[in-house]
DNA sequence: GTATATATATGTAAAATGCACATAGAGTAT
DNA sequence: ATACTCTATGTGCATTTTACATATATATAC
């Protein structure tokens, strides 16, 4: 990826100037769980990997910032590789705390998709009845 | 909804004590539109609605304020209404450019969750691969 | 009258995200 | 040799989004 070619990433905006992109939050770090799963790798190599999931416009300042915290928290760790022709890389790969919360991640994923399955019901077919006076819940 | 019976809404968290929930950012609007879009209704109410769509845990504080904020964009509109019991009600309706902006969101939305469907498939399945040294992209 | 349910709101803090810039090694062209 | 580009990692600061705590007011039930 060269240094020019990296795509703006403001997000999306609705006719009202409002932000109009169903980003998830903190989607970031279950993508580099997954990535690192199976191959451990680095930041710029999982930036390009990252494009795979939609991530094209990923920022490096917040994937490095993001793998340095996922450290701490003991979900990945890495080590320096310097063998390889060109500046160093950090290798990271997934501990066994990172693999379990990739496995909870995706069961809340579940109940999500789950959730934006009725609101694309409601919104395509039949609308949302509420409660009329006389027939409240309890 | 009574004054102690709110949840706490802090996040789920995974193993490490991260936020583990795939919900994506600012879904409180659509969620709101959408209500809005066949019945208009005002704060206390929307905030049960709310709960079909996995917001139990909604904050009163974050509603009101998004859409004061809602209605200086021009997406929904408010009225007092103060002939029923009880204190008064703010009551929002949605306006032509709150539905422009629904749909708009919409179709944000049908990406979305493909790309949670492709990040499920490479979860659950095939693994990803990134390419060897010799077969670089072009 | 005081407790409770209804209803709306603000102030502040923390977390997440975005944007701009800084640094540096290694190879290639001039 | 030096300038240019690609690779690679990072920091500082601002903005946006979300969370938390708390304040206020009206009506009804006891």
């Amino acid at each position: 990826m060269s240094k020019d070619e990296r795509k703006p990433e403001s997000a999306l905006r609705g006719p009202e100037g409002r932000v109009a992109e169903a980003r998830p939050r903190n989607w970031l770090v279950p993508v580099i769980l997954l990535s690192l799963k199976d191959w451990s790798s680095y930041g710029y190599e999982l930036m390009e990997r990252a494009s795979t999931f939609g991530f094209e416009a990923m920022n490096p300042g917040t994937l490095y910032r993001t793998l340095r915290q996922m450290e701490k928290e003991g979900i990945v760790e890495s080590t320096w590789e310097t063998s390889k022709g060109g500046p160093a890389r950090r290798m990271y790969s997934i501990t066994d705390a990172g693999k379990a919360y990739l496995d909870f991640w995706a069961k809340s994923l579940e109940q999500y998709q789950q959730t934006m399955d009725t609101f694309f019901r409601l919104y395509t077919g039949q609308p949302l009845r509420p409660e009329k006076k006389g027939e409240e819940k309890k």
